[in-house]
DNA sequence: CATTATGTTCAATAAAACTTGAACATAATG
DNA sequence: CATTATGTTCAAGTTTTATTGAACATAATG
């Protein structure tokens, strides 16, 4: 897992103050963990590390990453809920600043990445009773339909289990 | 999001049925959902639909895969506590049969792919206050400290949280 | 209305992750 | 001990995903 660290990079600005650097390390690897792309991370833990609301170009000078990738880093920030847009008045930029509620950022998360997988799973299940239904032979079918059970009772407690995050 | 049908590939031995390559899909997507990769996903997913434990063979030739990724995949499957070898008396093969318990599928993932991150977590924000210390303008030496209690916070929860799941 | 400031898009490129398969281990069998 | 059956490893190839940057919007400014 090499994980570049944001501090080593070459075309950093070293901008970056030392205790940013590994903070910002920190957002990187969490957004590994969950799936998401370095950049975002970089783009997330800059916001967090900063006093003040940043600018569009303050994030891709400062990070050193191009503007495409500030630019779609920042849409999914802001549809995951992660990132607010902060007028300021006597500027045509648009600035931002980090959501910094826990459960605000988890639950942005799931509605956007978890939950629409959750969704399909049950057409998709009730696809599967379906092909089961076709299978003749009667004990095959019958084990098949306890999987099936299984998996029906996995879903469900997932269900249940994203509330409670 | 493309997603390969088990039922598409090239080299498929097609003797899936419709039900088991719908389910196999299913647990493909599920292990995409988490990071793990597909073969993982097709392995368990077919342990899953059989009526008896498997062989490395029958994986590798129902699934259509290489023996590295059938290998490999069994592996990582073990260490996850997702797959148990069965002996199977007058066969020098192993024998595999899935873990049945969502509980133990679920912490075996954890304890293995998201409490390294956690701990070493711990240590890395031990050395971000390090590095916070050395900074020498007051008012953002106290505001990264802030940051960094808010980090520690979203640390205890994130730990907190993982027994409940 | 021309110019500048500010962002977005998307095809091309680069980086990361996954899979393959041939070479290598290991141990059972005859 | 040679042979076969069974798995593992890992470098090379393939596929997927992320990043870049030039071309394209859009709208504010003079």
């Amino acid at each position: 897992m090499p994980i570049r660290s944001a501090v080593e990079t070459e075309h950093s600005q070293s901008s970056l103050s030392p205790w940013e650097s590994a903070t910002i390390e920190v957002f990187v690897r969490a957004a590994n963990l969950i799936g998401l792309p370095r950049s975002l991370g970089e783009i997330y833990g800059l916001l967090f590390c900063s006093e003040q609301p940043l600018a569009f170009d303050d994030l891709q000078q400062r990070l050193g990453i191009s503007r495409g990738s500030v630019s779609q880093g920042l849409k999914l920030l802001r549809q995951l809920g992660a990132v607010r847009p902060h007028y300021v008045t006597g500027s045509r930029r648009d600035y931002f600043m980090p959501e910094l509620s826990m459960k605000r950022l988890v639950s942005g998360f799931i509605k956007n990445q978890f939950k629409p997988h959750l969704e399909s799973g049950v057409t998709r299940l009730d696809h599967i009773q379906q092909l089961i239904d076709l299978e003749p032979d009667d004990a095959l079918r019958h084990h098949a339909e306890g999987r099936l059970g299984t998996l029906r009772t996995w879903q469900r407690r997932t269900e249940k289990l994203v509330p409670v995050v």
